[in-house]
DNA sequence: GAAAAATCATACCGTAGAGTACGGTAATGA
DNA sequence: TCATTACCGTACTCTACGGTATGATTTTTC
């Protein structure tokens, strides 16, 4: 009574449960760091929130530093994708810039984007490759976005700027500059929809008093 | 041939030696906290780098969390004080702001400040009135000082500020909008004489541009 | 169905660090 | 002078955690 019906298989099924343990393992150790630190973080209880045992464990992370580099790795790619700006130049600048700000600052006032911050800030000392890779795959990229499309608005006479990148580094960093930086220091929780509206509309509303 | 010398000392002379030993104890802990973060600071090397013995630390600083409060609460007075901000009236507002933003940038991308600004960040998850308190004591305290300088020069007719607050709260990021962060994340190590006059002047016209 | 690989459960090792205990010694106060 | 208080040095306890070892059990592959 033996069916062969598992079709896909031949590249290996080994390698499949393989991949997806290991997803599963960083999941929890993600969940983990983000909430409670690297320090105060335990293979112990990552091992312990899998159900399986602490060889399986190390039998996939060799080492906790390991670890958490695969998970500051995947943390970063994650946000990198989410980061699909909708800066259309058809668009008139107001409305494009204005969406952009919204959408970041929703991005970014998340509570796992905030925990991340924390993480990579906090262990950026002792891990010093942990700010720069951080940097290059999260506000690196999106200075980079906002730049290409403030210079191709400023060729098509729409704003008056000339550096394209410091105007993008403004106009991100003004939107961290309310509630970004409660977030971060704990004296907010979660970000309603109303406040991200006014806090991105300040924002977009400064930059294009002093670029429009 | 003993000469009763020391004239002041009716009010203990223990109580200063006590004091004094506690200033001693704290400049240590600071130095390590804010140079290795909390966790990887040990209450042993402190003890060490003083010089006495582990049960004297201990009779100043029952735990290693309280030490830890103290120096927050030491470094954080420390900043506050060294906010002496020069936003004179009388100035023309330019001046006033551009004075500002260079003090204020030069002040924030020292190393002592960034480091605090590193563990604070990466422990006020773990201790969340850590965060609070360095918020009321630095980033607000700051703000107010720059909001009150604000209203008073839109009264004057000297800026469009409808929103004081909100205005400061754009100023002052603009000034953290380059260097800083790339200073939290460590990618940037010394901050240039040249270099902060070239973020402030670039923060002060952004802001002049769309208040001015 | 049998060999091989992965996983499990658990006990263990080594180290490190927070906090304690204690006997001896120097400084302080009256 | 004498009691007290603070300090020193050091050894110690206890706990936690990263990492290892091992033998049994399951799963995959052929």
């Amino acid at each position: 009574m033996i069916v062969e019906s598992t079709a896909i298989p031949p590249p290996g099924r080994r390698e499949m449960r393989r991949a997806s343990r290991r997803e599963a393992i960083l999941d929890v150790a993600q969940r983990s760091f983000l909430e409670s630190g690297y320090a105060a973080t335990t293979m112990n209880a990552i091992a312990a929130e899998l159900g399986g045992s602490k060889g399986t464990l190390w039998s996939y992370f060799p080492s906790k530093e390991l670890l958490f580099a695969a998970v500051l790795d995947r943390a970063t790619a994650s946000f990198r994708t989410q980061v699909a700006v909708v800066l259309n130049p058809a668009d008139p600048p107001e409305r494009a810039i204005r969406g952009f700000c919204r959408r970041f600052v929703e991005r970014i006032c998340r509570p796992e984007s905030i925990a991340l911050y924390r993480l990579v800030i906090g262990e950026s000392q002792r891990f010093p490759e942990v700010g720069r890779i951080f940097y290059e795959r999260a506000p690196a990229i999106t200075r980079k976005i906002v730049a290409d499309y403030l210079a191709g608005a400023a060729e098509r006479g729409q704003l008056k700027i000339e550096d394209a990148m410091l105007a993008a580094e403004q106009l991100t960093h003004m939107c961290l500059a309310g509630m970004h930086q409660r977030f971060i220091l704990g004296l907010l929780d979660k970000p309603s929809a109303a406040m991200i509206k006014a806090e991105a509309d300040r924002a977009a509303d400064l930059f294009l008093r002093a670029y429009g």
